[in-house]
This record gives structure tokens, sequence and C-alpha cells, in this order.
DNA sequence: GATTCGTATGCTTATTAAGGCATACGAATT
DNA sequence: AATTCGTATGCCTTAATAAGCATACGAATC
């Protein structure tokens, strides 16, 4: 059941930050690793078992890969990850975050416009 | 954190249905089986889940165990809830388990009411 | 006191999942 | 071609969970 299926994904909390950054739009693997302070193969581990799950979308651009929230969520999903939202809002670790992600704003923004392909030599995260 | 513990409780489907029958009112155990048509023990084991983990109380009342959302639900815990009646509705499991509910609620009702020490002679369920 | 009823718990087996380490992969660079 | 970067995956260990069987428990009855 679809719904069993979304619990699953939201019973762990690198998960729960993961979509909870997610919402606030497109980011790619090494700018969680940023905000979430985790490494690497935790990071891409999870974002891998909800993708597997079609709660997320990945889409690469030269070396990077960009995660977004899955386009056409259903019914349940929604309500669900705006549950999340709404208990999210008032929590420190969610809230640091987003936090942490407005800072690098500049950078993800970047690198989701996919100007990379305009800038070459600059493949660099700097992460 | 609180969030985790209310998705852990949420992603499997029996609790779930226990869930949203409760949402109607307490119920005992008897009638979990009867409703879910799922053998005592896997009723017994994941009300004692969801009890431990405190999204749920129970009450004696002579052999029977009469379970109960708990009464105070976290803002988390009620939001999630809410959630999960919404998505629910529209489930044939969740409307079939319902429909049987209402069924038996005559019994229930008594059960709950207390009144087997008023009628002794009859413990009984009848399930 | 022995039995019956409704319920809970201990035990076992199988499945799932989390975390970390090492390594493989594709794309871009030199 | 070799290297570097960002990312993914295989393997391992450990822990959590689900399900079922057998059995234990408390309360009520006989």
């Amino acid at each position: 059941m679809e719904l069993i299926k979304i619990y699953a994904c939201l019973c762990d909390l690198t998960r729960l930050r993961l979509l909870n950054v997610l919402a606030q739009g497109p980011v790619c693997v090494c700018h969680f690793q940023e905000i979430l302070q985790e490494p690497q193969v935790k990071i891409s581990k999870h974002l891998a078992y909800l993708r597997q799950r079609g709660l997320v979308q990945a889409e690469r651009q030269g070396n990077w890969v960009i995660y977004a929230l899955a386009p056409k969520p259903s019914r349940e999903l929604k309500a669900n990850l705006a549950c999340l939202q709404d208990c999210a809002r008032e929590n420190p670790v969610f809230k640091r975050d987003v936090a942490r992600l407005k800072k690098i704003e500049p950078a993800c923004a970047w690198v989701r416009a996919g100007e990379l392909e305009k800038a070459p030599g600059q493949y660099r995260c700097g992460c």
C-alpha cells in the first residue's frame, strides 16, 4: 500500500531532513553533505532509498546529481509532506538545516540552473 | 525524536488499521480480532507496540482490555493522525474495517460503558 | 480449586534496514 | 591516458522488526 511505503520513508531522521530540505527546492548531493553534516555514503544511500520508492527524483548534471521531490505526488504523499512541513517548522534540527541551505543558496541556484555547461573549467562544487 | 517514533508506528498496515479503528472510539482486543480478521497474537503485539510508544492507552475491565487513543496527543501526533484519517477515508481496507466496527458497535458500546460489572455471569464476549 | 475466557509474553526464524569501509562509476580536467 | 571530482554500490556487521507457536497470566465462573 502506498501509505505504508510513505511512512517507511519517513521513519528515519536522515530521510526526514532530506525531504525537509527538498521542500525548499532541488539540491545536489554535495550540498546535502554540507547542510546535514553527514558523510556522503549516508546521504547517498538514503537518497537512493527515497528514489526507489518514488518520493524523490534524480537528474545528473555533469558531475553533480540533483535531487528533487517527485513531480506528481499522490494525494497521500502530498498530504504527508505537508504534514511534515508543518511539524518541522518548530524543530531546531530542521530549522538549522534550512538555515544552512539559505547560506549556500547561491551555489545551489547556480547548480540548479544548469549553468555549469556554460562555465567550463569550474566543475568544482566548493563544498 | 517524537516524529520518528510516530512514523515508525505508522509504517505497518496492521497498526494503521488499529489506529484507524480507534479513531472512532475505544475498542477491546477481541473486537479488533473480529474487525481486522487477524489472529490474536498479531493484534495484541501491535497494540503493545503502540502502547509502549505512547500512541495508545489500555484499560482492563474484567477479562477485556480496552484500548483507546492517547488522551493528550502531541501536536505532531494529532497532525499525523488527522492526516491518516484523511488518507484512509477512500481506502477500501480501512473503509471495510470501519464498516465491520459499525456492525458490532452495540457490543463495543456495551463493553466501553463498563456495564460488565452490572451483568455478572455474562463475561462472554461473543466474538 | 479447577476450568474457561480474554489477553500478553517468551522463543524462534526470516526479513529489513542502518552504518561504515572500500571501491566502482561517469564526467570533466590535465 | 591518467587523474580528479562527485556520486553510487557491494560487502560486512549489527540491530530492529514481523510473524507464528506455545505458554503464561489475571479475572471470572463452575
